[in-house]
DNA sequence: TAACAATCTGTAGTCACTACAGAGTCAAGG
DNA sequence: CCTTGACTCTGTAGTGACTACAGATTGTTA
């Protein structure tokens, strides 16, 4: 099959195939005639794999990683457990933060319960007091609110 | 005062206060002879206004619009309200995301509850199959469970 | 043969910084 | 006066995981 049945079947945009290709993380296939890439079965599981992890927010090189254990069928899987462990701790870490996030902006917003005119606003008000100084800005593993957008 | 202490005062690295300045955010100031840019407190507390915005993980364009609001006192600020409520729906949302993702993890890591070679991994195994189709990849406005990072 | 879809390569843009390189400025110590 | 060192300047490139082109080529159908 051509690039574009692979990303019919994977639903996986073309240029993001390419994209893995360069990136290492799918072979390069065999090329027809006319240079177009031909793939089968076997690139249909392995982008799969890498979809699936991607949809569970796990990184490239954490990718790279678990597909490493993937061909290597006779190794101890026990570094996969870990890296999963350490996956579910990072989304969890994120919760937490967003939950904290999500108090503070509330507490925020009761602080102009009606529109009124802006030098009045509470909220305005409230933000150009320095915050939490030690305050993090940018999530650890897990990023913020402005995500990776699907437009 | 020079850009150091500004950053220091802000907790705010000296290249992030350059970007700024770049980007619009802090309107450029005035330099000393030797071309050293220099500030003064209003610069403190705008500065500090967009650290608090981005310390609540808002985008620099949202924080754009805030500032817009904060040079317009006479402007009613109905607007910075629905921004507001419209930021805490996104993190909201992302909250839910994560969750879900929390959950599907978990379950993968049952999968394969001790150490076994790879080939016999469930967690590898299931990680081959399809998810589901129509699963999203990358969240909408906040980020997935690799943000931005500190080091 | 001509239109059109699909594919190819390569490059640049996204976001909010971060990390340099290489040059210039300034204050204190010898 | 000279040097050392801290600080600052500009400009460019890198991050992650794509996305969006431009411009060329290949293949399919009318």
């Amino acid at each position: 099959m051509k690039i574009g049945e692979l990303a019919r079947v994977t639903g996986t945009p073309v240029e993001t195939i390419r994209y893995y290709e360069r990136e290492g993380l799918l072979a390069a296939p065999p090329r027809t005639e006319g240079n177009f890439r031909i793939y089968d079965e076997s690139h249909v599981e392995r982008l799969s794999f890498i979809r699936h992890c991607r949809s569970l927010d796990m990184a490239l090189d954490e990718i790279r990683i678990l597909l490493r254990f993937k061909d290597a069928p006779a190794e101890n899987c026990g570094d996969v457990n870990t890296l999963l462990d350490a996956h579910i701790g990072h989304v969890a870490t994120r919760i937490r933060e967003l939950r904290a996030l999500e108090r503070q902006l509330k507490s925020l917003r009761e602080q102009c319960p009606e529109a009124r005119d802006a030098a009045h606003c509470g909220i305005l008000h409230e933000l150009s007091q320095p915050s939490c100084p030690g305050a993090p800005i940018g999530a650890g593993h897990v990023h913020g609110a402005h995500g990776g957008v699907r437009k």
